[in-house]
DNA sequence: CCTTGAACCTATAGTTACTAGAGGTTTTAT
DNA sequence: ATAAAACCTCTAGTAACTATAGGTTCAAGG
């Protein structure tokens, strides 16, 4: 294995991920299947670290499988613009923001209960949260 | 049927869930087999109502269903006390909290990377977003 | 009573994004 | 040559549902 080939494993070490992963993401079509040594082990080369980082950050993002691929279409093919880009990560930034507002609904609720609990010595009958909780219907 | 008795359909309905959930908790043993009519349908009565809709209450504070079978083990089971729920629901709250924080560093990257594109024309070449992640490596 | 449609039943498979394990082959280092 | 590490494919599992298929039961209306 020359210097400027890597195996699976030294990919998947480069962008931070499981070999098994590197698997499962060509299987879903973001990785290219490589070239195959005569033995059947991938052959990885730069670009291939580079296609398969920014997937790695764009999952990190909270960017789903299919978004990726979506924007990976936009680099691959030719024709599509910045705006495009642009376009998904405001869309997806609301999402998160939607997420980020969700999670306090939560956990203001949840602290509002906490908040009535003495440290120790009710039972559960007397306990707020799952008063709060175990309601009549 | 009489009133004081319910089909699974009228179960899932009062606690805001579909029917297959409610057999997914019955299998899951969050939901106890309830009996049946000679037919083989499900009867359930008031305290399943109570129970599924505590069930539900707990899901949408987002704790897990193995969470949950510890508190309806604290609510089942003698000898409990409302400082245990309260731990889980510390904890809990703390996983919140942590998620925010995490959704909150990703919002940032994700708006610090949008706010450096134009609003169209650039080609995906001269994207910040594609440049910021499909880096060298 | 009969018919029909709705609701029920069990079992299985699919969703998302991985992750693990099994059993076998290839590569590498000693 | 040998042993261990790394590779291969395939299958199944994770969490929390959700959908589908094929069959049975129930309820309402004629």
């Amino acid at each position: 294995m020359n210097s400027s080939h890597f195996t699976i494993g030294q990919l998947a070490k480069k962008a931070n991920c499981k070999v098994e992963t590197v698997h499962y993401y060509e299987k879903s079509g973001l990785m290219p299947e490589p070239p195959r040594t005569e033995g059947g082990h991938r052959i990885y080369a730069l670009p291939h670290i580079k296609r398969l980082s920014f997937i790695r950050r764009c999952r990190e993002l909270g960017f789903s499988i299919e978004q990726i691929k979506e924007l990976l279409k936009f680099i691959d093919e030719p024709g599509h613009c910045c705006g495009e880009v642009k376009s998904m990560a405001v869309l997806h930034s609301r999402d998160i923001q939607q997420k980020i507002e969700d999670l306090k609904r939560l956990q203001t609720g949840l602290n509002e209960m906490v908040r009535h609990c003495k440290d120790a010595g009710d039972s559960i009958d007397e306990c707020p949260i799952i008063e709060a909780l175990y309601v009549k219907d």
